[in-house]
DNA sequence: GCTTTAATCTATAATTTCTATAGACTTTAA
DNA sequence: TTAAAGTCTATAGAAATTATAGATTAAAGC
């Protein structure tokens, strides 16, 4: 399951997509709009700019807006991003990998292949789902 | 993520189905092959046990064995009494489906259709993922 | 420069979920 | 009758998630 605090980030995402080429977009409008707790929204807005995936403006007329086009922001990254690890194990994930304590032969493992099956297929739709994928579905 | 509930769960099973048809296995037994903390797996084989996953027998002798054949037992089944939904969003989940809150229209949620094609990959995927071929891979 | 607006940073509180354990009880075999 | 083993209820401990508070910094516009 995603968390609340992905979820969130994806219903900022694309409202700001929505409004891209708009200016800078305040928290407090996101946060009434999406019903989002303003508080939370911004430690979330913060790691999404931390991660390049929006930019910033500080000030009078400032407010957060997409680094990137609405077609180039996936799922894939978002989740990545809020949530780290995508793969069901630790020992599956391509960016957070850790090996399992109890396993002796990784490349054996049954388990570990039939997970790896679901990673890559996971990986495959989210990368392709993007912000403008998304908007255009919203109607 | 697959909670360690969860991952002793399936650890346990594949323990069971190498040994089917050998009698009940007894808790200790489990636990000490594999590394699973006594008490906790009480509680996980119990939960398999009133899934019809396993049956038990109790008294001198006794211990768990698998239910069905380790062909008919595969980990969506397994992740779905662990851990509940496979699915990324309540709203996309078959077995445990709640609506969102916010959303107005869910029929045409973008998010939500992205979702429904990871969830129905990765259903396809882990049902077909059985313990007897976890357990061939297993080399 | 001063004021207002809005993001940034640090800290922490509140809540929930996950992981693990304790102990009394029940059933069965020998 | 005794020992072995699962069953049940309760709860403790730890970790993660969700949310909030308050002080700080930066920019715009007068």
């Amino acid at each position: 399951m995603l968390s609340k605090k992905c979820k969130y980030a994806i219903h900022a995402l694309v409202y700001l997509a929505e409004r891209h080429n708009q200016g800078p977009i305040h928290i407090q409008e996101i946060s009434e709009a999406q019903n989002i707790p303003k508080k939370f929204l911004e430690t979330i807005l913060l790691e999404l700019r931390n991660a390049k995936v929006l930019h910033s403006k500080k000030g009078k007329g400032g407010g957060y807006y997409l680094y990137q086009k609405p077609e180039e922001v996936n799922l894939m990254d978002v989740i990545r991003i809020m949530d780290g690890a995508i793969a069901m194990l630790p020992c599956v994930s391509l960016n957070y990998y850790e090996p399992c304590e109890e396993c002796v032969d990784e490349k054996n493992c049954g388990i570990r292949l039939a997970l790896i099956k679901v990673r890559d297929e996971t990986l495959r739709i989210l990368s392709g789902s993007t912000l403008k994928e998304i908007m255009n579905r919203n109607k």
